[in-house]
DNA sequence: CGAGTGGTTGAAGAGTGTCAAACAGTGTGG
DNA sequence: CCACACTGTTTGACACTCTTCAACCACTCG
């Protein structure tokens, strides 16, 4: 547990509020607004009137849209830092997927749409903002849907375990997947059994599955499975760590 | 032909121009900033220094990524009045894919990244105007990367025809395809080979191919067949057109 | 006429989805 | 402490779709 003092300290440091003025950030922090979701508990519902906009104080939300039989499509996955809904005040005025906390403590600062809006015509700094959590938002969104035409089901699993071991440091450690395995499946448009097969697969270069806990021996081995494939430039994608190729001998 | 005359006259229809102030638009506008790019022409490279935003006056823009091997992952298809690279003046500074002109007369208007950013700090209807452009962009991805996920081949060159076609009226029609099906192979993450065989299925449905024209015997019928298993909310994609299921016996 | 391009078609194989069964971990209640 | 249910995951068998690679066709242009 955190307590309420620490939470302000510690979303301030987030890119959305990071270089906030002080009357921008008074305007749309509130303790009061601060929700707790259990685990799988809806957020909001695709065509919902959109209300508000949420910044992820902890935890993990999946973004999806669903059609009339029950697929699913996985939008994004998104975590600490991770803002959303933050478009449909501009467009449209509906949430055009749902949301759901995945994973345990899933805390979600939420701001009303309106204050956000109104904040928006008020300072310019503030617009400025919007516009650069947009673009970011932009390639984010990029940087999935490369990962979703890598090629092969064990390449993709690659990646998405590379992008959530990105900020661990060292050659190799133990990853601890934040969320269920088939949530990851659905994030990486491959059925629950094709992922538990890939990931099997990548035993050969050396990471092995012990229930939610990944062993990886070799980040940079991992990550050389998948990066060589994918379209995404050089430093876009935290999950690259593949040793810079030598181009000596290539044409 | 079009006369310099009419394309001013003819982009302040565009959605992005749209309510734009007068001061916005002489400052973004200039007819010296047209250029014409010949089919196949490379706008600019990924990775190349963002200095510029386009906006599409007429024909067809091919976004896309590509890794080493070769291997292309297109990105998105624009056209008529969609503005592109506009996401890079605020996160960035560098096109993280490549344009290409697909189809012929095709022309950009070009303005200066540091224009528009300059414009954007000064003027606060004009932030207002790139916020709601950049949240379209959101939206048209997510449209975009549903028809990814929608099942077989069949249903994805369904869900593109009805998407090309959706500006057409009455019951059926011929649709001029406005690229190379090679291209459309591409933008629905398929092989060439099993995109003239999806298509070739369709006939069942009334579509029947005549080279780059494709005919359409019922609209509704061709939409009925991908749009039933869409995630994306009803009003959302223009290619909707099938006729709205009575629930009457539906559980 | 031959070369070049875009598109279609055929056969073979790899990769996934599907379905069902088995398994491990957890919590519950007797 | 054990039986039981429940959930998330793994595994096997099989059908099916898509990719690959190649040959072929239609059309255009020199």
């Amino acid at each position: 547990m955190i307590s309420k003092k620490s939470i302000k300290q510690t979303i301030i440091d987030f890119p959305f509020f990071k270089d906030m003025t002080g009357v921008d950030f008074d305007f749309l922090f509130n303790e009061d607004a601060i929700e707790n979701y259990p685990k799988r508990a809806l957020v909001f519902k695709q065509g919902d009137k959109a209300d508000r906009v949420f910044v992820i104080i902890s935890g993990w939300v999946k973004l999806n849209n669903m059609n009339e039989e029950g697929n699913i499509s996985a939008v994004q996955l998104l975590t600490v830092g991770d803002v959303f809904g933050i478009e449909t005040i501009f467009d449209g005025g509906f949430y055009f997927y749902s949301a759901e906390a995945v994973g345990d403590e899933c805390r979600l600062l939420e701001i009303p749409s309106a204050a956000l809006k109104e904040r928006a015509r008020l300072s310019h700094n503030f617009s400025v903002k919007l516009l650069n959590t947009m673009s970011h938002k932009i390639q984010d969104m990029q940087i999935a849907g490369a990962c979703l035409i890598l090629g092969d089901a064990s390449r993709r699993v690659a990646c998405l375990l590379s992008r959530l071991s990105s900020w661990m440091v060292g050659k190799g450690g133990v990853l601890k997947l934040p969320y269920e395995k088939s949530v990851a499946a659905i994030q990486l448009g491959m059925n629950q059994s094709t992922f538990s097969r890939a990931l099997a697969q990548l035993e050969d270069l050396g990471v092995k599955s012990d229930g939610s806990e990944i062993i990886i021996n070799d980040f940079s081995t991992l990550s050389g499975h998948c990066c060589s494939h994918c379209p995404i430039p050089e430093g876009l994608c935290d999950g690259r760590r593949m040793e810079s190729v030598k181009k000596s001998k290539a044409v």
